[in-house]
DNA sequence: TTGGGCGCTATTGTATACATTTCGGGGTGA
DNA sequence: TCACCCCGAAATGTATACAATAGCGCCCAA
């Protein structure tokens, strides 16, 4: 019974977006499955999935009405950018960062962001810097209402947006994907209500950027980061291998 | 006829390093995709395989005595690092980057590669000098032998080994990244006898990393990899899209 | 002889079947 | 009562079968 489709009914009402034949179909196939990477993907940078859920093939194959296959591939791109972890024989979950790959991913956003920063005060145009004010401004107000994983998100997109406008594809690319491990850092690191970026931070960093500073800015974002990485608690081990016998060595 | 193995016949000798039993075997079969995936990357990296050269799946997957579906696998791994071009509905190619893409690598790599310099400085020890030493002597060796392949490869592995002395596994798989693509980019834009990096370049630069000059070694660093640039024939459209309306435009 | 339509072959895209591994339960023996 | 082993269910890993598509040459007509 593990079969994921009755094969006696269509399933068109379990996905009311799945790709309409059931069936092959190359040219739409891709798409649906870049639908589906988003899907998954953004419900870990929401907090919606948990570092350490479980993400099960057959499972996530009938709620997106297309065959294990097309899972894998997602999985495998997922897991490429560090969102989920493969481990062979058992499966995929959500990524739960080690305190050194936290470390690491800060210090990389540290030397990328402030970089772009620097490349994006010489080309920034006045729409643009509106753009960025509109993104800040949405988030605060998503903050405001208490719309966690709306901010989140928000959040994300106001430094992915920063490193698209800095006009090289490749470092975008890149800091998208630290974005996306900061999310889930901030999940397993972070405190309850603390959403990692300081409410008018952004703000301030609009303001840095209209104004041409660009080592103000660098420095600044440097600072933002360090603030970020600061408000989590990092502790080695926290829960992922609790070694019993170090915990109740009093008792032995 | 397509069929790709005879199915009467066990094809262990086609192969005599394919995963012993031919069949399943998860343990085993991720380190047998890993070892397909060097040597598809190694193949690109050396130039063996060159830009916009396909990459049949079959043929693939007959050549390394596996099916298609971990062929597939394998495949989608070196698309998203961009050494091959995955089309959909046309298959797979070795990536044929474009001038813009070209300037994008060099970018990401002056802020990241000097960046990394300067955290290295700090925590470098007399042993990985001399490993750093070693890499750059052998690397010299071979283009003095036309080893051109070989050098190739060794230079990478020298920014490579940079990269991860810094102490940031993030930061060394992007540079990791950005290295082989550069290798690609080398193919199209490089003219014939030329490496990308200078000779001497590399020991100069261990030379100020030993001396603890962590700026003169970031700057360093930048103009080698500006000098790399400036040593290739970037023309906006070399070969891949002629434009026939705008070159023949006078006959419209 | 050329231009356009059509069918064929080669190749990719997707689904499914089967082998293998892992994890948990229960039973047996000391 | 505890430890160990074996077995079975569940889930993954791999291969293969089948469907659809793209490229290409052929044929036919003007």
């Amino acid at each position: 019974m593990t079969s994921h489709r009755p094969t006696s009914q269509p399933d068109s009402t379990d996905q009311p977006f799945a790709s309409a034949s059931g069936k092959a179909g190359s040219g739409k196939g891709v798409q649906r499955q870049d639908e589906i990477y988003r899907a998954i993907s953004d419900a870990v940078i929401e907090h919606r999935l948990k570092p350490g859920a479980r993400l099960r093939e057959d499972a996530l194959a009938e709620v997106f009405g297309i065959s294990r296959t097309g899972i894998r591939k997602v999985l495998q791109r997922l897991a490429l950018e560090q969102l989920v972890t493969l481990t062979p024989g058992k499966g995929a979950s959500v990524t739960r960062p080690s305190a050194e790959e936290a470390r690491e991913v800060f210090e990389a956003r540290r030397l990328v962001e402030s970089g772009l920063l620097a490349m994006l005060t010489r080309r920034i145009t006045a729409d643009e810097l509106k753009e960025l004010r509109a993104l800040a401004g949405e988030e605060q107000q998503a903050l405001q209402e208490h719309e966690q994983s709306v901010a989140i998100k928000l959040s994300a997109a106001f430094h992915n947006r920063l490193a698209a406008l800095a006009g090289n594809q490749t470092l975008a690319r890149f800091v998208d994907q630290l974005c996306s491990r900061s999310s889930l850092i901030l999940a397993v690191y972070g405190h309850a209500g603390n959403l990692g970026c300081e409410c008018s931070d952004h703000n301030q960093l609009v303001d840095l950027l209209q104004a041409g500073e660009s080592e103000q800015a660098a420095i600044f974002m440097c600072r933002h980061l360090d603030s970020i990485e600061a408000s989590l608690s990092i502790d080695d081990a926290p829960e992922e291998a609790p070694d019993l016998r170090d915990i109740f060595s009093a008792y032995q």
